[in-house]
DNA sequence: CTACATCCTCTAGTGGCTAGAGGTGCAAGA
DNA sequence: TCTTGCACCTCTAGCCACTAGAGGATGTAG
């Protein structure tokens, strides 16, 4: 088997270098072996799992959800109810952020349609700013 | 006219008491004038600035951006084309993040239901981590 | 006068990295 | 063999926008 360095397993995961560091630091990366030189030796499931974490910090899991699926991951046996429940408890959260950024989405629409590109005392922009009550404050 | 304390400031403007010492360190808001007592003493003038702050903020918009918002409602009759294009940004980015999360939406909704609730080996959830090839990874 | 809430300053912590300093290891070309 | 130059090492500090807590002063109601 040849030796994965730290920079090769940040290209094939997709990590980089002082993030798989860090992960190693805050212990979501077991400390991989070392070359005689003190250089990090990864093995292919070092890379697989880096992949994983990456797919879940993409899908915006926090490390800490993360941490508790890669040790389901490690225990094929267990019920999968823990799994369910963080994904399931990530959409909530994305749909909650879809809407609230839907309600900013027009409020700031209405914010640029009405500026009428002229001094700052007409600007709707600082206006609405500066009176939240003109707005709709539909994320209220 | 009576004295405003940090707690009314915050109670009227939103803005939570550490957070309005915060600006004041930061230089988004000036410093008061100061009770005998060394305690901070608010002025409307000072409600008003809070509040605006407040709703950019609610807006996402960045302190760096707050503080050019600022500098223009202090001068009325400068052109409101800074305003604009800091607003035309945010809303870019918004329409970018909502985007994002939508696909990430599609994505957790497809692990979510494909999870048959049995055991982890055969965990929908679990699987889409570890092999992302299995999803549209139409955020990529 | 005594509680007790509110205020003060200061430092350190949050999450999830990222940047930089200052030094070592290693492989390829001259 | 030597040297060039990149990749690696550790460690500390910085990012954003706050938030928490220590330890003490002030202000107010009963």
């Amino acid at each position: 088997m040849k030796k994965i360095t730290i920079g090769g397993a940040s290209k094939r995961s997709g990590v980089k270098v002082p993030t798989i560091r860090y992960y190693e630091g805050i212990g979501l990366l077991a400390a991989p072996s070392r070359s005689e030189g003190n250089q990090r030796s990864y093995e292919p499931a070092d890379l697989r799992r880096l992949t994983f974490i990456r797919h879940a910090r993409e899908l915006g899991f926090e490390v800490d959800a993360i941490r508790t699926l890669l040790s389901l991951q490690d225990e094929p046996n267990q019920s999968c109810a823990s799994a369910d429940a963080i994904a399931k408890a990530r959409l909530v959260e994305v749909e909650q952020r879809i809407r609230s950024l839907t309600a900013l989405k027009a409020e700031l629409e209405m914010m640029v349609e009405g500026c009428g590109h002229g001094r700052v005392d007409q600007c709707r922009v600082i206006e609405v700013l500066a009176d939240h009550g003109e707005c709709m404050h539909s994320h209220h």
